[in-house]
RNA sequence: GCCGGGGUAGCUCAGUCGGUAGAGCGACGCACUCGUAAUGCGUAGGUCACGGGUUCGAUUCCCGUCUCCGGCUCCA
């Protein structure tokens, strides 16, 4: 009997019957047969050990591929929990799967583990992995798992939980062995534990039982895995390169803002070349946004609790709100948490013509949220923030050429900020919890996908992630270092429309209730900043620096020249300082590239008499005796806004 | 909010097995006047997060609060 086998490539061979995958990998070469982990029989990532008896595709997952490191890290979770039970008598264990960059396992453990606990159970896991321990896969009905898992409840409802998907009776489950261990799990995995050559344990943390916060708060201890030494390292650096852009660090170091604890947690306070950051990006926010049709709005911090109310927010976001103030014995006030029924209560302060519409309000509005205390993160996520927020007004029949505008204004707004990746993600009904018609949901679904797919921007559909008064697109980039992060939200709203009455005048004389659009392109003014940071590692585009050029006198007598050669460039609406400090020349130039400066002049003698000045560009070698028209027009051209 | 770990000079950190503390950088002063990533010397600077308890004595041990970090949950 022979079995026919096709690669990827198309090719085909002809085998005995019962072949393994390590088999196959043999026959084609010595090092693949090294490299594999596991092989795919028809797109089912299985063992390599599994015989194969009929005619189908393999593919040869290798340990050096995104698939395979899969595999390894889901082994190496397998050799923790071996470990950890080996060394802590009574653990239980729950789940350990593989995630991006490594893979956790949860436990209950008496005690939490410490980072002393975390090199113990390193250490058995090298020993795990020393003695090459073959990993063996088993079925086992659901009777007979449950025996075998008797003593761990976790497991226990985890079988019990198959078992009702499956039906009850007749279901099976697998199981992979190695030594005396044995964990409930599909596989695959390693042949051996000796092929986990690069395995590190990272941190331990409390996680919630299936990630449900009124059930045990288990241990979770995350590592990381890889093909070898090399892979690993660089993965530690690539963190360690990651830590250094942090936002809140660089912030610092470069006096952008801090968080001082006697304001409370997640309230940032602006230092002046953060103050100067901000404001560049606000007027960039508001010009762009006065050039394709949007009118400023400004609203206060506070309503009346009533608002709240009529909005839904007491209803559906209570908590996220600081609590009401009462004033003159018996009025509620709130701390705004959004800025749409300002922006309503400006529409419907008259009557509204269809000849007004689309009615574009903006308003970089200042908000506070009461986050819960233990997800505040920097300007990421804080309690108060600044979103550059605005609310269309439309007809229902110009929803999708408005949303398709909308889409190309804010992948403008991205691209002008040096941001070249973007995905999406469009969130649609939840069949259980909506308000508003089928036929309006479905229009506006359409709507958004329209506007996706003329942007030709990729995305995912979140089916039932929309809010339950209207579909939402979520715009993504990737950062410098592949990161992703959202920033934009475009969500239709069918809901405000209706709680507040809101209606206009049609052609023919009758009322019509508008659709509504909530939209921020930058998200919150702080958190785009934080990536911003991020994204450059503060090193942000010339026309962003607070210090665009910095002038460097060789020695004192040369200050009044660099003041006059800084007011040269000033004239151009440059943003330049003079280091007049008691240093050496070495000195200042360092602290200017530490300070991330764009540029830095350095004058002396000669530039004195020949009118230049030495020119060192970020990045670049320096240029010496450069005319100081030639760097005043570098210089403009470099930090030239983008609109 | 939950679990774990922190909070010592402006910053980064060391230290005190309970007897009120130290470095580097920064700041300030003096000398040097310097040509592309740290000139030298000196000085000042700390209620050891805050409140309470134990103790002859607490920065150190205990409790509480605030706050930060890493996760979990959450992110309309």
């Amino acid at each position: 009997m022979f079995v026919t086998i096709t690669f990827p490539d198309g090719s085909e061979r002809r085998y005995e019957s019962g072949v393994t995958g390590a088999e196959i990998a043999a026959s084609i070469g010595p090092r693949l047969a090294k490299a594999a982990v596991a092989v795919k029989l028809n797109g089912v990532p299985t063992d390599l050990s599994r015989a194969v008896t009929q005619d189908g595709t393999v593919e040869i997952v290798t340990e050096d591929s995104e698939e395979g490191r899969h595999v390894l890290r889901h082994s190496a979770a397998h050799v923790m929990a071996q470990a950890v039970l080996d060394l802590y008598e009574g653990a239980k264990f729950a789940i350990g799967p593989p995630i991006t960059d490594g893979f956790y396992y949860d436990f209950q453990v008496e005690h939490p583990f410490t980072p002393e606990d975390l090199d113990r159970i390193e250490a058995r896991m090298a020993a795990i992995v020393a003695e090459d321990q073959p990993f063996e896969r088993d079925e086992l009905s659901v009777p007979e798992a449950l025996e075998v898992f008797s003593d761990q409840p976790f497991k226990t409802e985890i079988i019990e939980s198959v078992d009702e998907q499956e039906g009850a009776g007749g279901s099976e489950v697998s199981v992979y062995r190695n030594h005396a261990f044995v964990d409930l799990c599909r596989g695959p995995h390693v042949p051996s534990t000796k092929r986990l050559k690069a395995v590190k344990l990272m941190r331990s943390a409390g996680a919630y039982w299936r990630g449900d916060e009124n059930r045990e708060q288990l241990q979770r201890i995350y590592g990381t895995a890889w093909e070898n030494k090399a892979a690993l390292a660089a993965y530690l650096e690539r963190l360690e390169e990651a830590e250094k852009r942090d936002h809140r660090k660089l912030g610092q170091e470069l006096e952008l803002y801090s968080f001082p604890s006697e304001l409370g947690s997640g309230l940032a306070v602006w230092h002046p070349k953060g103050g100067l950051l901000r404001t560049i990006i606000e007027d960039y926010s508001r010009r762009t946004h006065l050039a394709h049709e949007y009118e400023i709005v400004a609203t206060p911090h506070v309503a009346k609790a009533d608002l709240w109310q009529q909005s839904g927010h007491l209803d559906f976001y209570a908590e996220g709100m600081y609590p009401g103030m009462v004033l003159d014995d018996s009025t509620e006030y709130r701390m705004k948490p959004m800025n749409c029924p300002f922006h309503i209560l400006i529409f419907r302060s008259r009557s509204r013509s269809y000849r007004e519409l689309p009615l574009r309000l903006f308003e970089l509005g200042t908000v506070y949220r009461y986050e819960r205390s233990g997800v505040i993160h920097g300007l990421m996520r804080a309690r108060g923030f600044t979103q550059d927020d605005s609310h269309i007004f439309c007809e229902e029949k110009d929803i999708a050429a408005e949303l398709q505008n909308l889409l190309d204004f804010t992948l403008m707004v991205l691209r002008d900020f040096g941001f070249t990746e973007f995905e999406a993600d469009l969130s649609t009904k939840d069949p259980e919890k909506y308000i508003g018609s089928d036929e309006l949901w479905d229009k506006a679904e359409d709507a958004l996908r329209l506007a996706l797919e003329t942007a030709d921007l990729p995305y995912d559909v979140a089916e039932g992630e929309g809010a339950f008064y209207g579909p939402k697109i979520d715009v993504h980039v990737r950062d410098a270092i592949g990161r992703r992060w959202q920033l934009s939200t475009l969500q239709v709203d069918f809901a405000q429309p209706e709680n507040f009455d809101l209606l206009y005048a049609t052609d023919h004389n009758t009322r019509e209730r508008p659709v509504m659009i909530h939209r921020a392109l930058m998200g919150s003014i702080e958190r785009f900043v934080g990536i911003l940071i991020e994204h450059f590692a503060g090193a942000l585009p010339a026309w962003l620096a607070p210090i665009q050029a910095t002038i460097v006198p060789v020695a004192d007598r040369h200050i009044d020249y660099a003041s006059e050669v800084a007011d040269r460039l000033r004239a151009e609406s440059l943003r330049i300082e003079v280091d007049s400090a008691d240093d050496t020349v070495g000195e200042k130039i360092r602290r200017a590239i530490t300070q991330k400066h764009p540029a830095v002049l350095v004058v002396g003698d000669t530039d004195i008499a020949e009118g230049t000045a030495g020119l060192r560009l970020r990045g670049e070698d320096e240029r010496r005796g450069v005319k100081v028209d030639e760097v005043a027009a570098t210089l403009a051209d470099m930090c030239r806004l983008p609109r």
